[in-house]
DNA sequence: TCTTTGTTTTGAACGTGTTCAAATTCTCAA
DNA sequence: TTGAGAATTTGAACACGTTCAAAACAAAGA
């Protein structure tokens, strides 16, 4: 009746714990594919069925970390926002920061990037993670409000949204990134932050009218109205 | 000892015929996940391991259907190549085409969109689908060959990709829109598909040249030198 | 202490995709 | 026609994620 049906005494949270880390521990070894959940269960030294007490399922083992990686990454970029006003210094710490964190996890954050089907839980559009995705976009929202962007309010308000997506793509590119010390992720991260701070800098040349009038219907059809 | 292992008799590739068509058929009508292996091979009058003798997995099915889908197209995307040498024209029949075409197979293509991870036999990005993706942008690249677009040669021969890019995107956003008669996709394509060509248009004004520079070793980074 | 009620733990069982050795059917030269 | 070799077909078996009824344990009121 558990897998967080209710209250969590301090020994079913210490239980709890004790499979995640366990978990993470077989999936960094292996891999999430090749991880079984038998091999989970002995490596926290209980049965299987008790690690499904615990956790609906294996996916619900990679939200949990997913979760847990977002909470302690929260002060890092509270911090970041703090430091600087500037749009492009916090867009590189914001999304630094989430390189430097996941990188002993790459095995994790592929399970987690693997699926683009919004139904699946584990899909970063999916209903599952909608809090998570929320949460982190509500820091580029800040990363964007007090920095000086001018910007047609028919996309202004669009531009978190993009911002996220723009990370989660170059997240994307860096987990399947097999260059020597990832450079090409490196390089990618930051000539695609230049060019959108460039294309930022260009929104109020009349010239270029005729192109984000259009992107702005385009992007109320993709994301509604607000 | 077979699964395309040798040359197909006409009665081995008849037998194999039925298993795909049973396969497509319980596919449609109950999904790819919720279909089973041995519902297919009962729809098709075999055996489990008969159906696993020609297809080598469940995967396999839907790879065959891939395949048999850009065989069938082949001409009718010929014709539309002979009909105009507007790029406009071009890219509306083409992409037209596959949304026709693959409209009664929603499910299918939900199937092979799922999958975003280049290791994945079913990923659009895999090797296993290379062959077919380097056939879909040789269309893309004649599409643009003979038509009169105006490029720095730095980005030029990324185009075909990109343009295979952009339907994917189209195409998954498809699958998962659940608009009336489809009708946010419809926009979808008509605007990203006239704004796409206008960015072709601006890219000789030299104001853009700070953007367009980038642009190129951005691409070469992700694809390579070609 | 004993009983009752709720929580945790167990391992067997299910349905899945996939593999495989064995049984069957087919082909075709002698 | 026959028999050896190959192609096809079969269904049992495997490992997996997941479910579940029952057993073990804990808490706490009588």
């Amino acid at each position: 009746m558990t897998a967080m049906g209710q209250q969590l005494t301090p020994k079913s949270e210490a239980t709890r714990g004790r499979i995640l880390t366990a978990a993470l521990g077989v999936f960094r070894e292996r891999g999430f594919d090749a991880a079984t959940m038998r091999e989970i269960a002995a490596a926290a030294g209980m049965s299987l069925g008790a690690a499904y007490y615990y956790f609906d399922s294996k996916d619900a083992l990679v939200m949990a970390f997913y979760r847990q990686a977002q909470q302690e990454m929260a002060p890092s970029i509270e911090h970041i926002l703090s430091e600087s006003t500037n749009l492009e210094q916090r867009l590189r710490g914001i999304i630094g920061k989430k390189f430097e964190y996941f990188s002993p996890n790459q095995a994790l954050l592929g399970a987690l990037s693997a699926h683009i089907d919004p139904k699946h839980p584990l899909s970063p559009f999916s209903a599952a993670t909608a809090s998570i995705r929320d949460q982190d976009i509500a820091f580029f929202q800040r990363a964007v409000t007090d920095s000086k962007v001018k910007l047609p309010p028919s996309i202004l308000s669009y531009l978190p949204r993009l911002l996220w997506l723009l990370q989660m793509g170059l997240m994307l590119f860096w987990v399947y990134d097999r260059s020597p010390n990832r450079e090409r992720t490196a390089l990618l991260f930051d000539k695609t932050l230049s060019m959108m701070l460039l294309v930022l800098k260009f929104s109020g040349v009349p010239l270029l009218r005729p192109l984000y009038l259009p992107a702005g219907e385009l992007l109320k059809n993709i994301y509604g109205k607000a």
